[in-house]
DNA sequence: TTCCTTTTTGGTGATTTCCACAAAACAGGC
DNA sequence: GCCTGTTTTGTGGAAATCACCAAAAAGGAA
């Protein structure tokens, strides 16, 4: 008939890799379907011509990272969460990217995946943009349906996540067992990871977070789960070198992504110390919190720290700081320096907290201060003299520390 | 009469001015009497002859403390305060003694004071001698109702210093006058000092306090008391250069002389920081009792630490510690050392503590150690590999040091 | 045993620290 | 203004630190 002509996707199908074929066929070009995450979907076997990102993302059943980052940057994905319309993109050798259509699949307002088709030797005719574009119209409700499947399963194991998070499984072999029903492969050791929110996460964002998450490769995300201002993940430690490394990296990469595609600013990343029992999965989300509280106490020294352990001092920051006011115990060292200083118009308490922060380095200290080593070291000898401490004593030196930056917050 | 021949000094006098005066007429030399802590009581003047040891005596209106000391180690004293014969001193030119013989005054059982008899030209006849301890009888009658006077004063002055103690008095007049009534000057500045025994303070051990306390003239004690097992100065600050100094000297002396004159150890001297306003001296003790809290409860790492300021971050040692057991932390990366040691038999911890505890001095940190500065940097440069830490980082190095000395009291 | 890795020790030279001394700059009081 | 004491900067030399390399010693696994 003409209208099957017309419309040569208006038929049923078993599998969404059936369908890719069908495309592949009609358009005479191989075609590769994806989730709205960049996740492969289908792709089909018939046109064995191809090119190197395509062969990546099969291989990785995803689109590689990289190539995502280039789509977004050269404006190509941003076009098709915009349009329905089919977009064309240029070659990019760089990351192996051939000639190619893309179009996105549309439900209501909402975009479900992508369908790419690949110009190997000719260019798609408007006609057969057209097709494509009946195509993408086609496959839409077999999206739908592999997504509801696939929101059901994310509920059950987000139950889990809870459940974890707030040590509701105490037995080891009960939390193994929930992994292999959700079929999620538990790794030795795992890492709690907090993104703090400025405001409550609204379903826009989510979705904008759950995009990231799946196109940042850098880090296996086991589960993850939002709570109001916060998103919570467990990742996978295993065979990572340098794990704080590679979480910095992918806090900074997640935050920065934000920033720049979204327009959502202000976000704290944190995690948790490594982890091998998941029964422990509830002290490590206690632990983020833990920091998490700290660090909105005390912004401006804790900027650069994301972990408890690298709290350090401020680990006890508080306590120390309510034992402090509650003996309304003064550091005389410091009044003593804190005196000189007024009456003297100086700046030797300065000089020590320059001379402590940099580990006792003069170099550094004197550099950071614009003076001279020489003066730097007259200037040590008259703190020593006139605070009548000893800081070749870590004891005191410590204390002196930890008593400067106490006295910021004394109200 | 033949029997006021024999006891020349079964007499009345008015003051001891005028007996010391007599018992000089009597026996043709210089004599000074004093109290059972060494004070200047009474002096002649009627003979001028004189020594170095008997001027400083009596314009410091007590006997110096180098004689003293002196006469303790040569055993003067000692003999004196068994036996009520009169002993005889031979020339000590490097105190500036000449010869002399010396008697204690007795009743019953107490020592009240002594009587020197200096022997310029001539030595005392064997009848003379007698005459000494004639003397000596006579005049402890007069001594006694001095002694009563004193200890009057002694019980008002302590019950004030309990009151101040305890911040019962608020007011800086009130207090002042306090003062005034009792002949005290107050000092600009003072320091409270404790001195813990092991148990109660006897009525004897009492008497050996008050005696070193007099003698020792180091330090100007404007108040003392005694509570149980711990004994509280008062003590002025004023024109002390290096207080801390003259604190820790004064405590060993105390320590060392009741120690080696009275076999009383496991004293612990303990001092608080200075203070200008006398309404502070309730503060000031309340710090000592924690240093002796502190001290009590990690001897070891306190062993060099007298007061609230020296203790560092020991002051919040016990904070810190029920912290870190109710979160039930590790640190990662002494766990990792602790068990690369354990595989290794190595010893990177003890090297880590060793070369914290010397303010990462590289040298002192070796030679302690006894291994190369290489050897030491080879260690230091593992340790920043296993534990993931930056030893440049004093947050981080304050954080390793504070538990490695936690970990030492985790039960 | 041999082989391999880890650890210790030694040596060298560039850089940094520490110390003493002195001249110059500066500030405050008179 | 001047004087005095403090602060800064400069110089120079001894000691310490750091970053290398390399040889020797130790310890473990095949």
């Amino acid at each position: 008939m003409d209208n099957s002509l017309h419309d040569p996707f208006r038929t049923t199908f078993d599998s969404l890799d059936e369908f890719a074929d069908l495309i592949s066929q009609v358009l005479k070009c191989p075609i590769t379907i994806e989730d709205a995450n960049h996740r492969l979907l289908a792709y089909s076997t018939h046109d064995e011509r191809t090119d190197p990102a395509r062969i990546a993302t099969i291989i990785g059943r995803r689109v590689p990272e990289k190539v995502i980052n280039q789509l977004w940057k050269e404006g190509t994905i941003p076009a098709l969460l915009k349009t329905r319309e089919p977009i064309r993109v240029q070659t990019m050798n760089e990351i192996g990217l051939g000639n190619r259509v893309a179009i996105s699949i549309w439900k209501n307002e909402e975009v479900l995946g992508f369908i790419w088709a690949l110009e190997i030797d000719k260019s798609l005719s408007d006609k057969e943009l057209y097709q494509l574009k009946k195509a993408a119209d086609a496959v839409k409700n077999k999206l739908l349906q592999l997504q509801t499947r696939k929101n059901k399963k994310e509920e059950r194991s987000q139950e889990l996540f809870w459940k974890l998070l707030t040590g509701h499984l105490t037995s080891h072999d009960e939390i193994l067992d929930h992994f292999r029903s959700l079929k999620i492969t538990p790794s030795t050791s795992f890492v709690i990871l907090v993104f703090q929110f400025q405001e409550n996460i609204n379903r826009k964002e989510e979705q904008y977070i759950m995009y990231l998450l799946k196109t940042i490769q850098r880090l296996k995300i086991i589960l993850y789960t939002i709570d109001c201002d916060q998103l919570i993940l467990l990742t996978s430690a295993d065979q990572i070198k340098n794990l704080t490394e590679e979480l910095d990296h992918f806090s900074q990469i997640f935050v920065g992504k934000m920033n720049e595609r979204y327009k959502i600013t202000g976000i704290t990343p944190v995690y948790s110390g490594i982890y091998q029992d998941y029964q422990k999965i509830g002290k490590a989300y206690n632990e983020t919190l833990t920091v998490l509280s700290i660090k909105s106490k005390f912004p401006a020294e804790t900027k650069k720290m994301f972990s408890f352990q690298q709290l350090g001092i401020y680990q006890f920051f508080d306590l120390l700081l309510k034992s402090r006011q509650n003996n309304d115990y003064v550091n005389e060292s410091l009044r003593k320096l804190h005196d000189y200083d007024h009456q003297h118009n100086s700046n030797l308490i300065k000089t020590l907290e320059v001379y402590l922060d940099h580990d006792s380095n003069l170099n550094d200290t004197a550099k950071q201060l614009n003076i001279h080593t020489n003066t730097l070291n007259y200037r040590l000898k008259r703190i020593t003299e006139i605070a009548q401490v000893n800081l070749k004593e870590p004891n005191q030196k410590m204390m002196l520390y930890i008593d400067l930056k106490l006295e910021k917050y004394h109200v």
